[in-house]
DNA sequence: TTAATGATGGGCT
DNA sequence: GCCCATCATTAAA
């Protein structure tokens, strides 16, 4: 039943990824350990959107961007956290879903060491875009990864959120005159970050 | 309870 | 030099 998603799961409107996204299962293996996660949080960065980074054209950072959907796009952010996205649309469009927050299924100890963090506060664990990949020990590295091979990151089929339960709410931490409902999350999910 | 702030470094004008 | 798709800690109320 659970199956790897393909790129051409990717390669669709990222408004719509983003929120077929809500659910799956995201799969990490590490040398020292293996996870598995449910996203529960996502938000959409599209194409001629002032918040993306690839707004202003193709630079070294956001090139995986502008590749083939289906890769991942890692980059730092505020100098001490890093922010996993999935690469969306088809090629030639600079589209990406950022994973704002995941729910542990699997490898829960070993995130909340990566953390230092202790089980009473398990709902701290990877409710935002930077504690998700350091619950993972996701760095640079782990940037343009291709996400159909089934090697070090890949994101399987789950059962679908229903419409109802998929909260639409603006992004975080942007400054937008016209703010539009790109943010998405699982309802009453305790893994989903604040605000 | 909410609000303010410091840490920290790469990307861009 | 300034801006950041953040977070943990401290201060205020």
């Amino acid at each position: 039943m659970t199956e790897i998603l393909k790129r051409s799961f990717y390669a669709r409107e990222t408004t719509l990824v983003a929120q077929e996204l809500l659910g799956k299962i995201i799969v990490f293996q590490d040398k020292k350990a293996s996870f598995k996660l449910k996203i529960v949080e996502t938000e959409a960065y599209l194409q001629d959107d002032p918040a993306s980074h690839a707004y202003k054209g193709k630079t070294k950072r956001n090139e995986p961007m502008f590749g083939d959907a289906g890769f991942t796009y890692v980059y730092l952010i505020y100098g001490m956290y890093y922010c996993l996205n999935f690469v969306t649309e088809a090629k030639g469009i600079a589209g990406a879903v950022l994973i704002r927050a995941a729910e542990p299924l699997l490898g829960i100890t070993e995130m909340l060491n990566n953390r230092n963090i202790s089980y009473n506060k398990i709902s701290n664990i990877a409710n935002g875009p930077g504690k998700l990949c350091q619950s993972l020990g996701i760095n640079k590295e782990y940037n343009k990864l291709d996400l159909c091979l089934g090697e070090k990151i890949y994101v399987c089929s789950q059962d679908k959120i229903k419409n109802e339960m998929i909260v639409k709410a603006k992004r975080i931490g942007l400054r937008e005159k016209e703010p539009k409902l790109l943010r998405f999350y699982i309802a009453y999910n305790k893994f989903v970050s604040l605000l």
